[in-house]
DNA sequence: TTTTATGCATAAGAAAATTATGTATGTTTG
DNA sequence: CAAACATACATAATTTTCTTATGCATAAAA
């Protein structure tokens, strides 16, 4: 029902988390693993997608691999090593992004 | 030093909520108050902050009172009762967010 | 046969930043 | 005392990153 507002910055981010993990997907097998794994809270338009997953190609951090498969045309994309090193500062600034945030706006009340 | 990234949509938010706490600020007490609250881990630009202000006026959920200190002058903002609302709500969606993303980033390992 | 699903893509537009300026006053520092 | 830094606002140009709309193509379901 109620999308999760995206804050823009972070589709990249969920991009290459995914193909760390599964090592090789498409983009439409993305959107549907979003969806899944967020219990249809997010979901991941094309138009956002698919320049996402060109541009981190041409930033040197996917290649891709042409795939056909029952005569449909998919775009398999997994990390270069690059790319890896990528997933790694990019998960490390959301999450200090997520502490920063969570510091203003449930900051722990001062003890004493 | 390092520079947390602002992910963008989450000013407004920000903004809203020390509002709430503090019930009236002027920008440049904003940014101040975000830096101390990060330990410098997130600074507001000017360029976004007086915008992010003006929109939030606009659209009535905040208000102005101008005051003269020290011969400068100082736009001190409150919320409206809509921006309360708004607070609120803008809140509520931040942590859906956080929880959303945290699902992708760090998920549960199954148990079994 | 029309809709839905799968699978890619891009263009137009909007939103929300960054970066660069500009104005003005006051304080500190070399 | 001049230059730099701090306080305080503002906006314009540009960039980033989305949303929305559209397009093509194949296949399955209604």
């Amino acid at each position: 029902m109620s999308n999760s507002k995206l804050y823009k910055g972070s589709l990249s981010t969920i991009i290459l988390k995914l193909l760390a993990e599964t090592h090789k997907m498409y983009g439409y097998e993305i959107t549907q693993k979003v969806k899944e794994l967020t219990q249809g809270e997010l979901t991941i338009t094309e138009g956002a997608l698919y320049p996402a997953l060109h541009k981190l190609e041409a930033d040197g951090f996917l290649e891709v691999e042409m795939q056909r498969v029952d005569n449909r045309l998919r775009k398999y994309y997994k990390l270069t090593q690059a790319g890896n090193q990528e997933k790694v500062s990019r998960i490390e600034e959301l999450e200090r992004f997520i502490e920063t945030i969570q510091g203003i706006v449930n900051p722990k009340p001062s003890l004493g």
